[in-house]
DNA sequence: AGCACGCCGACT
DNA sequence: GTCGGCGTGCTC
């Protein structure tokens, strides 16, 4: 065939189907070949005439793998190289570690298309993106850290676990922002300074805003783009544009940002990487981690995990010898005050729930400025529950738990929302109720009682409030809804630890002192944190100010326990069948030891979910393994017994999750 | 997913 | 004989 010289371009097809998640070869027609390279959008045949599929080219060769007939690119859907490299390496390597299809990866990384955007952009390019004159960048030392020490590490391209300073800071324009926003901002300033790329990744808006706030105050605006889910496609697209235009960036955003196309990247920084907010919902469920660390080993650039305590899965790194540690040199120790829950002594504290040193600590403190007060719940009444029999008051259309928002308000449900104006117990058929708990508002009018004569406002998940003066207030805030305020709190006291502590997670505990230690590092210099009814080694670890030996002993434990981030695990869920097939294979083929075998469960009639674990060194069998078999359910018979014939089912009857962080809770 | 191919029961 | 049922399998 005259045909065979042409060039055979390589293409990724976008469908969610799993066993399409291979390169598909198609010839490209003469009239495309200046423009059919790898990145760029295509259009291509799929199976019979007339069927187009949207793909990527991913490579251009003179001869294809397939050895079959080819058909041609049908058309290419913009010039636009929009699918980097390295970008799609990354994708490639992290679903094949998590068991999922790369081009699910590939649409976290490549925003849906914009094309008014996408056409300026083509038309206002350089023709030479060298030819702009960048302005120069010089960063300031960063400070706190030794002089150089953290430098000279980002500029070797090091991997690092770093210990931030736990104290807000000053911005030159007068804003309060955590040190840890600084130090990010200086490291990826010292980056752009050496020709290279930044990206920085956060859990949620709230630090996003206090690092972009930081990083403008070191760099050009012109150098910082913004990555977040707050933005609609086009703005996000417009942010994706920008990181294509050659120039070194900084990327700042949530966990999608990890797979930003930058340019000439030297630095991937993740904050609070033990935050859940970094866990991806969408699958293959890649953690904003994990992406970091595949990406750091592609690229060779600097990776650094930064954090006021330190997560399990960093503390693993560190003692396998993948990243090494870097803490503030002078340390910097937090003043904690534990405090036993004794009861008695001030009457105003008691009613407040607060031991009477607390309420001491507070009542002096807020003669000097803001007092932060953090609580598990928000709301009024987290809980409620019937008056006469005590069990837990229930929505009557989905049996949620009610709660109540507000003092005196109509309860609703937690789970569909449902107002129950008419609410009777389902069990005594008692009309009176009462409440379990107490959220941040409760809180706040308790504490406005004992504090007579303090402003008391209240930040939670809905409401985040802005301190902009050191004026004396009480701050109601649940974990993560703290404000910074000027100068720092006067002090803080950490109110619901029990509660905190009861919650039924693999990781209280570490959650826990993530909570407290980001709440206590918005004290100000020598401002007393104090932890209320927590004693034992998680105190300690507060007093003591050593989280990364509280991670190192945390780790032990699941190590003995065989737990993650000890050992990984795969969730197997969906029907019977699939899920016993699926395990027996992976079984079969690499003989797991009968106690890795987790269950099964029964997790709705005919679902049922197994957990397999295994050690970091065969995570690539397990995955191939568990693939083939999401393959094989996707492609044997899609219909289930009993269904109607004809209809097929939608539902994959087989799902699998690496890593989950919440492995062992009941779905 | 879609769509073609293929191998057995009631029709011109 | 063959029209069409849906089970099976493939998509460059």
């Amino acid at each position: 065939m005259g045909s065979d010289r042409l060039p055979v371009a390589r293409v990724l097809i976008d469908s969610p189907l799993p066993q399409l998640d291979r390169l598909f070869d198609y010839r490209v027609p003469s009239h495309l070949t200046g423009e059919a390279l790898p990145g760029v959008r295509v259009r291509v045949p799929l199976r019979s005439a007339g069927r187009v599929a949207d793909g990527f080219i991913i490579e251009v060769n003179s001869v294809g793998e397939f050895d079959g007939a080819l058909s041609e690119i049908e058309s290419v859907v913009s010039t636009l190289p929009v699918l980097a490299p390295d970008v799609w390496a990354l994708a490639r390597r992290a679903a094949d570690r998590a068991a999922g299809s790369a081009i699910d990866i590939v649409r976290l990384a490549v925003p849906k298309r914009q094309v008014r955007l996408e056409k300026q952009f083509l038309r206002d390019r350089p023709v030479d993106a060298r030819s702009v004159a960048e302005q120069p960048i010089t960063a300031n030392p960063i400070i706190g850290y030794g002089s150089g020490r953290l430098e000279a590490a980002l500029v070797a391209h090091h991997r690092l676990a770093i210990d931030a300073i736990p104290l807000p800071q000053q911005l030159p324009g007068g804003v309060w922002v955590g040190a840890w926003a600084v130090l990010m901002a200086g490291a990826a300033a010292s980056t752009i300074a050496s020709g290279e790329s930044a990206i920085l990744a956060v859990p949620d808006y709230r630090d996003q805003d206090q690092l972009e706030a930081a990083l403008h105050a070191v760099l050009p605006d012109d150098r910082i783009v913004r990555v977040d889910a707050r933005q609609g496609n086009a703005e996000r697209y417009a942010a994706f544009l920008q990181c294509l235009s050659g120039r070194s960036l900084v990327i700042v955003g949530n966990r999608s940002a990890v797979y930003s196309p930058a340019f000439a990247l030297g630095l991937i920084a993740v904050w609070d990487d033990g935050d859940p907010m970094h866990s991806e919902p969408l699958g293959p469920y890649v953690h904003t981690r994990d992406a970091a660390l595949l990406r750091q080993e592609l690229s060779g650039c600097a990776l650094a995990f930064v954090g006021h305590a330190r997560s399990t899965e960093v503390q693993r790194l560190v003692e396998i010898g993948w990243l090494q540690t870097i803490s503030p040199n002078p340390a910097v120790l937090p003043r904690i005050v534990p405090t036993a829950n004794q009861a008695g002594g001030e009457r105003m504290a008691e009613r407040a729930r607060i031991p009477s040193s607390a309420w001491q600590i507070a009542t002096r403190a807020l003669r000097q400025g803001p007092v932060l007060v953090q609580v598990a719940q928000p709301g009024y009444s987290p809980r409620l529950a019937c008056a006469q029999c005590h069990e837990g008051a229930r929505c009557q259309i989905c049996e949620g738990p009610l709660t109540q928002r507000m003092a005196g308000a109509v309860p609703a449900c937690g789970w569909c929302g449902a107002l129950a104006a008419s609410w009777r117990c389902g069990h005594c058929g008692s009309e009176r109720f009462r409440s379990i708990g107490a959220g941040a508002a409760r809180t706040a009018e308790e504490l406005g009682r004992a504090f007579p004569g303090v402003r008391v406002m209240v930040s939670d998940g809905q409401r985040v409030v802005r301190l902009t003066d050191a004026e004396p207030v009480l701050v109601i805030a649940t974990r993560g809804a703290e404000p910074v305020a000027p100068g720092g709190y006067r002090a803080v006291l950490l109110l619901d630890g029990e509660r905190m502590l009861a919650r039924e997670s693999l990781r209280v505990a570490e959650d826990c002192l993530r909570w407290w230690s980001n709440a206590i590092a918005l004290a100000g210099p020598g401002a007393p944190s104090v932890l209320v009814g927590v004693g034992g080694s998680l105190a300690t670890t507060l007093v003591t100010w050593r989280q990364s030996a509280f991670a190192s002993s945390e780790l032990a434990d699941r190590r003995e326990l065989r737990f993650p981030p000890a050992v990984r695990v795969a969730t197997v869920a969906g029907s019977t069948a699939a899920v016993t097939a699926t395990v027996a294979a992976a079984v079969g083929a690499l003989d797991f030891d009968a106690s890795d075998v987790l269950g099964p469960v029964e997790t709705a009639p005919g679902t049922i979910r197994t957990i397999l674990r295994f050690d970091y060194a065969r995570g690539l069998d397990v995955a191939a393994i568990l693939r083939a078999e999401v393959v094989r359910s996707a492609v044997g018979h899609r219909r289930r017994p009993g269904d109607a014939p004809g209809r097929r089912t939608s539902v994959p009857s087989l799902r699998v999750r690496f890593d989950d962080i919440e492995p062992f809770l009941e779905p």
